[in-house]
DNA sequence: ATTCCGTTGCTCGTGTTATAACCACGCTGA
DNA sequence: TCAGCGTGGTTATAACACGAGCAACGGAAT
């Protein structure tokens, strides 16, 4: 019952990505080197976010990485989906026919309305969210130890 | 991202025990017949149940397991925590120190308020809630389908 | 002595967290 | 034009942790 480091990972680097100027291109390694992921293990998570659409990508010289949304469009659950799939907090969510008891089971609606509520909160903080606020707290660190 | 086959088979078990008489006591093997679980594993699901208070045991002959407390003072939360410890959607939410970033991190609150949500809607549905509303769903299947 | 539960240690499979080798693409300059 | 270099893309796999389940033995109550 824990995010994976892909999706932690995943969460930094596009808030990374879209600190930066509009359609600049970044280099995986200054990623890596900004967000304290290894390069081999950056390469296999964001090839779900460029899947995803979230990212895109470019090769050659002077190739890299950078957003293919609006910052605004994406949201947490956006993230968290492309790297872990569809949420669930418990099989008989999503795989139906997977317990017989669903029936008459009551867990079954409070596993549901937690997925739910959990959802909810993901999908109501976009990445240009997140940019904004962590912005605000740099400024406000600054203020207090310059 | 999901919960284990402990949690889900801990939460049947204590359902069944709050939908027996008043201080009956039950046999393990009646558990697992009714509840699709197998004797070995469900003899260390119960352990910590039993450490949590949620349920007490009785050995020799005529001995099982009954619930401790109140079906009304037990939620699910406090089921799930037995089984699985302290709810955690990131390690930065309970290990402070483990990441560096967490002064400015805005991802961090974010992760806090869905695990917040998601504890606020386990901690609100008590045994006897879901006693309850299984019992109601019965007794709506038996109209239907006599 | 019997009948229960408790404790411990173990196996096995699967998923996470990487690492690395090799491939494909695209620019650039001779 | 085309070779070469600098990028990301794909795939295989290793190491490890954890979930899920099993079994054997020990200990208490009756
Ligand atoms: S018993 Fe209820 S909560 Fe558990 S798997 Fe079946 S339907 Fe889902
Ligand atoms: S970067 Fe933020 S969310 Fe990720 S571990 Fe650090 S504090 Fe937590």
């Amino acid at each position: 019952m824990v995010i994976t480091r892909a999706t932690e990972y995943a969460v930094r680097t596009v808030v990374f990505l879209a600190q930066q100027e509009k359609n600049e291109i970044v280099l995986k390694k200054d990623i890596c080197r900004t967000q304290d992921v290894t390069p081999a293990f950056l390469t296999k998570i964001l090839q779900p976010l460029i899947k995803a659409g979230i990212v895109s990508s470019q090769r050659g010289v002077g190739g890299g990485f950078l957003l293919a949304k609006d910052p605004e469009q994406i949201t947490l659950l956006d993230i968290f989906q492309a790297e872990e799939g569809q949420l669930k907090l418990n099989h008989c969510l999503v795989d139906v026919d997977v317990c017989h008891r669903d029936a008459y089971c009551s867990a079954h609606e409070v596993w549901y309305e937690a997925q739910m509520q959990m959802a909810q909160v993901l999908k109501s903080y976009s990445v240009s969210d997140l940019v904004k606020r962590q912005h605000e707290k740099l400024t406000q660190l600054k203020k207090c130890a310059p």
